[in-house]
DNA sequence: TGATTAATTGATACAATGTTGCAATAAAAA
DNA sequence: TTTTTATTGCAACATTGTATCAATTAATCA
């Protein structure tokens, strides 16, 4: 369990630091795979309000901070530990999503690889999905 | 443009060739790039129903006959032209999303690559989304 | 430390997206 | 042509996401 100094990357990115902010960051830096909006709901307790929830999520994408994985219509949202993503989508990992039990896993020891895009493009990031059967729905 | 024989596809799958999944079927064949449920709707006039349309929609993608890729919580729809990608998910594309115009466009040039997953995944599908900004939003 | 400023929250209302149940319809099989 | 069975299309509902705006709170500065 990684432990995040709120204090600090929200200064870093200059927004103010509100309990929304900070536990959605704890709630997801804490997890090691991503969790869905009603994870994040039932941990927040009385403090959840949807509204703000959408918008402190829509937030901390933009400036990189967290994730959101959608996968068959489901979506799910992680930390990123990696956080300096912009312009080197070799340091995200992949992520898998089991067909059968929903779940989603982030897969750190496989990296995102590189990808030769045509010129006049600029890439900011890249996403690898994979999908299929985890090990537990396997047996 | 490429034409796809409806009558064979989706006897394929054992699928009854019905109005709606003929429709869009052809309307996604014909367009090159991802597009969206509004286009979709547009193209299908008085045909489009929106229960009908979700739920054609979901058993083309079951069978693989399209795909559905999702950025920045914008749905597009494409026909999988490459169509047997089940196992093999280097013949899958890359595709590409614009954050200035939130167009989506298919990079049928550049495929997925290989990704050594742990033992005992069961590796079904892998989808490679490039997000950052496209020629035309560059200038 | 306390007043000021500016961003953020949280409530309400609304809009868009996705789902369930079921009777009517139409496609494929006999 | 009749029978069978899947699929459609409607109504009603459920979930997810957004706009507005007054009230609140974090950061700044005297």
């Amino acid at each position: 369990m990684i432990t995040v100094n709120t204090t600090e990357v929200l200064r870093k990115y200059n927004l103010k630091k509100t309990a929304p902010r900070v536990a959605i960051i704890s709630i997801l830096a804490n997890n090691d795979n991503p969790i869905s909006e009603n994870d994040i709901k039932e941990e927040m307790g009385d403090m959840y309000d949807r509204v703000t929830f959408y918008r402190s999520v829509q937030t901390l994408i933009e400036v990189g901070l967290i994730h959101r994985i959608v996968a068959d219509n489901i979506t799910m949202y992680a930390y990123n530990h990696s956080e300096v993503n912009i312009n080197i989508p070799e340091l995200n990992h992949v992520h898998f999503f089991c067909k059968k039990c929903h779940s989603m896993i982030c897969l750190e020891e496989v990296k995102v690889r590189d990808y030769k895009m045509p010129k006049d493009y600029i890439i900011e990031d890249c996403e690898v999905l994979i999908k299929g059967v985890c090990k537990d729905c396997k047996k």
